[in-house]
DNA sequence: TGTTATACTGACCGTCTGGTCATTCTGTTG
DNA sequence: CAACAGAATGACCAGACGGTCAGTATAACA
């Protein structure tokens, strides 16, 4: 689980801890207000650090950011691939799909914000350095891709696209959460999830 | 077709020239830059004026984004309420919802980028006087959702929360602009309707 | 306890940009 | 053509905000 033990040094423990701190502020400021209606001194005050300490761990407003959203996203596709590899049906992997991304975001709300705002900007070409959210949101369609394609192969489906597939059902499940915040859906993950996979496999035909 | 015709003066029709010549600079200004990295100097500009006259028809930048952006939103309730005031079947009304909105924002692409962009800001408590892209959006929903209802009284298809359904259906269709702009999809709006109602009515069950 | 290293602070600065308004331009009218 | 109305202009201003850095606090060590 852990990396080999190099015994930390004071040095790195307060760095680590300070990075996590400003992490968290940062988060919780930036889905609030947006990137652009934040301001550095509102995610100092959160921090409960002074201004110039952001600077000494990140060189501008914009890092912080970025920083923030990447250690959310990575942990979502880590959980992802591990779910993922342990199916072998197609009606499984789906599953593992909706309910990791529905849990996870459910579970980190204000990340949710924040990543969802980037998707707008996706739709716009943007300096490679911030490309790296529209790659992972790759990463996580390649990933429902492959395991469908896999599982295809054992269980008995109707030949769809797997690409526009996992496309679809990724739309979906973003859908579900805009869902729960836009008019206060009362139901549960697993309800969701349950609907969603009665969607998808069964359709609306009698 | 047109309203009554009284004679529109000399001053309403420069003001409804200017109006819209002002509007169509500001979807492509802030369709390329999101609002807050547009400028107002970059409106004025695209739309060959001086900054000052664009005071003379809106008071403020915010009011100016929300003008393009209602504008471009009513039309497309206009159009999706004509269309499926015409459906009576289920298969139609999802066919028409989807289709009308695909088509769209295929021909308003940089419409669709400041339209989507609003949807991250939904998920935050907002002041009531930008609401209404939010109920804009809801009021597509509840449009499909009682086409729905209506039909499945004559249409035989499995019982399902029509709400949700709709909702589904209308993320599904958003998505499916994404991916034209996301991952270069070639797919012609027909294909990708075809592909919605292939998976929404039979499901992946072979 | 004195000395040094380094983490931290927050007052300050330069820039940027939304919004204003005194002035200029345009075309209408008598 | 003169007089006038009101549309358009763009130089200017004030406030906000990202980023800096000289100075202070704290800890490590001898």
């Amino acid at each position: 689980m852990t990396s080999p033990r190099r015994p930390r040094s004071r040095r790195e423990v307060l760095s680590e801890f300070r990075t996590a701190e400003i992490l968290a502020a940062a988060r919780s400021v930036f889905a609030a207000r947006g990137f652009a209606d934040a301001t550095v001194d509102e995610v100092a005050q959160a921090a409960g650090v002074a201004k110039g300490t952001l600077y000494l761990y990140y060189r501008s407003k914009r890092e912080i950011y970025l920083a923030a959203l990447r250690s959310g996203v990575e942990e979502l596709v880590l959980r992802l691939r591990q779910r993922l590899e342990a199916e072998t049906t197609v009606e499984g992997a789906i599953r593992a799909f909706v309910q990791t991304r529905l849990a996870y975001f459910e579970a980190h709300l204000d990340f949710f914000r924040i990543y969802y705002s980037e998707f707008a900007t996706m739709l716009t070409p943007v300096p490679a350095s911030q490309r790296f959210v529209r790659e992972i949101y790759l990463d996580q369609i390649r990933l429902l891709a492959s395991a469908l394609r896999a599982a295809a192969d054992r269980t008995r489906v109707r030949p769809l696209d797997p690409d526009r597939l996992a496309f679809a059902i990724g739309e979906l499940t973003r859908g579900l959460i805009s869902d729960r915040a836009l008019r206060g859906s009362q139901a549960s993950v697993d309800e969701d999830v349950a609907f969603v996979l009665d969607l998808v496999w069964n359709g609306l035909a009698p």
